[in-house]
DNA sequence: TATTATTTTTAGACTTGTCTAAAAATTTAT
DNA sequence: ATAAATTTTTAGACAAGTCTAAAAATAATA
């Protein structure tokens, strides 16, 4: 059984791992969880002897295939709790971060397992990212960020990448959610700004909102 | 704000003041909570200094009105989720309690509040206890023990005195559940067992069986 | 009421997880 | 390749919460 600390660790690098090559450092652990990095060494040396990480001194940690399962498990709980406040407790997609830091440590497999069904088994949560299934594996799908699209293409909103809750309450306001079509109107070679069309209102957006959103090819019309 | 630990003593606490008259002893605290009076008596000065308990050396705590608050509160949210969990991701009750001390301590008003909407603000729990409502307050419903009514008389299972996960499974496989009409038949001098009709069952329930069903008067036919 | 038994508190220690400050290793730059 | 900068680790300390063993206070009993 892994305490709350350690499950904290193994999710910070479980998400560390997915954009790094090769192992975490010990800085990048503590900046996510906004701690010093004496401690985080103190830790990992820990679950380095509970075989969930490897562990070199000085060259950092990467999870095992126990410490993966055991993070994604977090990952999964964390995730499908964000949908139960969103879907069923009418939480907005800004506020559900938070809660959901202490739900995803609550230790019942049973009651993971019901809420699932309870939810319609959904494969993302509020934010468009994938929720992993019982043995911890992810559903990927091809995404692009809105930036990178070409003028006339278009695809559906599926997630973001920023996720603080500002930029989220900003999506709001201008009506960008998730499943939504979005099409590209044109592009302003000056400062990269775009102009969309999102249902059927057009909005001019900056390239750092661009930056932030992620699309995935629509196929049909 | 209160740590985990301190909630967990203050619910103690607040348990066993309502069948306690005047203090509540370091070792009531301590054999409810599995622990060591020396551990009590620690925490107990702690949350003395928090002003959430009156405590004297030697002569047991008593909560304070901030204390009672907090501790209501705690309680609130067990029961609420006992039902959650029951209402809608078909635990039984015997099986709630152990994942309701968790969820007991997760830190949102907001969750709580919404969560009682989505349950349609329930009184009472899965085991027949009543909610505390958002004031800590608890609507208190008359009641009495099975073993205490007579012949021919007759009322409604509200609640159970012990909550043990035998007793309630021993319940379920009898198919006494809340809300059930309970008639007693007969009274058996020679045990102070108890011949009952329930729904359109007959039963013989020993003593201690009856001494831990609450009834609620039944007016009306 | 004097003595015994029980309860409660104190004193000191241990674990977990964290921190600061200094030392060691690694990386970067001159 | 040596010096400077950065990263990482070590060493020692601290707070929270718990424990054991012993001392002190209270309660029970003869």
């Amino acid at each position: 059984m892994f305490t709350l600390s350690e499950e904290n660790y193994l999710k910070a690098i479980y998400h560390l791992e997915l954009d790094t090559d090769g192992g975490v450092s010990t800085n990048a652990i503590a900046e996510k969880l906004a701690t010093k990095a004496s401690s985080v060494t103190d830790m990992v040396k820990k679950l380095s002897e509970k075989e969930v990480v490897l562990y070199k001194k000085y060259k950092g940690v990467t999870l095992t295939v126990l410490g993966k399962t055991v993070a994604a498990s977090v990952v999964r709980k964390h995730r499908l709790w964000e949908v139960f406040l969103v879907e069923k407790l009418n939480f907005s997609w800004h506020e559900v971060h938070e809660v959901a830091e202490q739900l995803e440590h609550i230790k019942s497999a049973k009651l993971i397992n019901q809420l699932d069904r309870f939810l319609g088994f959904p494969t993302h949560d509020p934010h468009g990212d994938p929720i992993p299934d019982k043995d911890g594996n992810l559903k990927i799908v091809a995404k692009s960020l809105l930036s990178t699209l070409s003028k006339n293409e278009s695809g559906i909103c599926i997630g973001v990448d920023d996720s603080s809750s500002g930029f989220l309450q900003f999506l709001d306001k201008k009506g960008i959610t998730l499943g939504k079509k979005i099409t590209i109107l044109d592009k302003e070679d000056f400062d990269d700004s775009l102009s969309i069309l999102i249902g059927d209102k057009k909005l001019s957006i900056s390239n750092k909102i661009a930056s932030n959103l992620y699309i995935r090819a629509h196929t049909g019309q």
